[in-house]
DNA sequence: AGAGTATTTGACCAATCGGTCAGAAACTGC
DNA sequence: GCAGTTTCTGACCGATTGGTCAAATACTCT
């Protein structure tokens, strides 16, 4: 019987529309970017029209910003623990490790604004995401520092999200081992990355 | 007089329409999707008609294949060479030197394809990209790698192609250095992801 | 000059875009 | 049962999408 409703447990009980057509709207977000993707085919995908989606959502945009805007906040939360803890080597070891954990928590999120965020400048929660970047950049790396040093968090940053969502496709997908083998996996070679820069000043 | 056209040189002779229509598409198809770039808009920034992008190029996709179809295939003869030379340590030094050069004149074409690679699948000139990518990360890296092995070529060519278009942004755009300087990082930094893999069978 | 080709364009098309609105369901508490 | 609210939907809107086509322009060659 696998359709009962009330909150017995474990057998699906559908979700709150909001949840599915957010969670759908940032899986095509995520694939086929924020322009591309259209609310028609949101609601399709969800089994609901499209004027149902603009009930819950008000608009397009108010779709993103529920899509990805929780992850951003926490991201800024993390970042601002992250500063707050000051510039030590074991405190940068330990946010490589937190952000890993966010990153795996939240790759299409991450994805998504990693990869649109210069397109979509002016959307009010992508611009939030991209001052956060720009924070932790300099955060994990000041300015005066050599070329070389400055590309690694771009390397690491990128090819994080990149092998956590798009990579998965030739990478045969789930073949390289289960979820704790890939959060180690990124722990360390983030951290190898990283490992060679100075503390900021 | 900047507006003289045979082919005397340096004076900004116009080019080609189909040559300004293919560059100012990868730059859209680049920045904001295939699927959100809209053929209005190349035409509007390339200072023709719409007609006339569809005059120079069948359709959509025909543009995208001439956009990013070169590119693609120097980088299956790149793979070739590559394949050819026989697996040895400095091979595969010798083929990220020539990697990173090809990614370096060809970096909108790249990130192009690495970033929707997934989505526009269908598309013959995307087929045949992925293709490369899957034979490239075979190759690097055979099947029974452990994890954090198979991820290394992940994290190296996302991050790299990451580094060179979308993370320009909050990098300073310029302020890391003259080009010079960004290869040699670029080369010193996947160099350092790939070294510790063992050469594949 | 004039014929012939290469290029450019506007008018137009069906389909889809994001978005509005009024009303049909469905669910609530009584 | 019935009022009140929440949810859902179809009809509709102007704008834009990729694409067709015939006519206009520009260029080349004799």
């Amino acid at each position: 019987m696998p359709t009962h409703d009330a909150e017995s447990g474990s057998v699906s009980p559908r979700p709150k529309a909001s949840d599915e057509l957010r969670q759908i709207a940032l899986e095509q977000f995520a694939a086929v970017g924020f322009a591309g993707a259209s609310l028609q085919q949101i609601a399709d995908e969800a089994g609901y029209s499209k004027s149902s989606v603009l009930y819950h959502y008000a608009n397009k945009e108010a779709l993103l910003e529920a899509a990805i805007g929780p992850a951003i906040d926490r991201l800024g939360a993390l970042l601002q623990r992250y500063i707050d803890r000051g510039s030590s080597l074991e405190a940068r070891t330990l946010f490589v490790e937190e952000f890993i954990d966010f990153l795996l928590e939240h790759r299409l999120e991450v994805y998504t604004f990693v990869n649109q965020g210069h397109s979509l400048r002016g959307i009010p929660v992508i611009d939030r995401a991209n001052a956060f970047i720009v924070t932790l950049s300099h955060t994990v790396c000041d300015d005066n520092a050599s070329t070389v040093e400055k590309m690694r968090f771009g390397v690491a940053l990128g090819g994080a999200t990149y092998s956590l969502v798009a990579g998965m496709d030739f990478l045969d997908a789930d073949s390289l081992g289960p979820a704790e083998e890939v959060r180690a996996a990124l722990i360390q070679l983030v951290g190898e990355l990283l490992a060679p820069l100075a503390l900021p000043a």
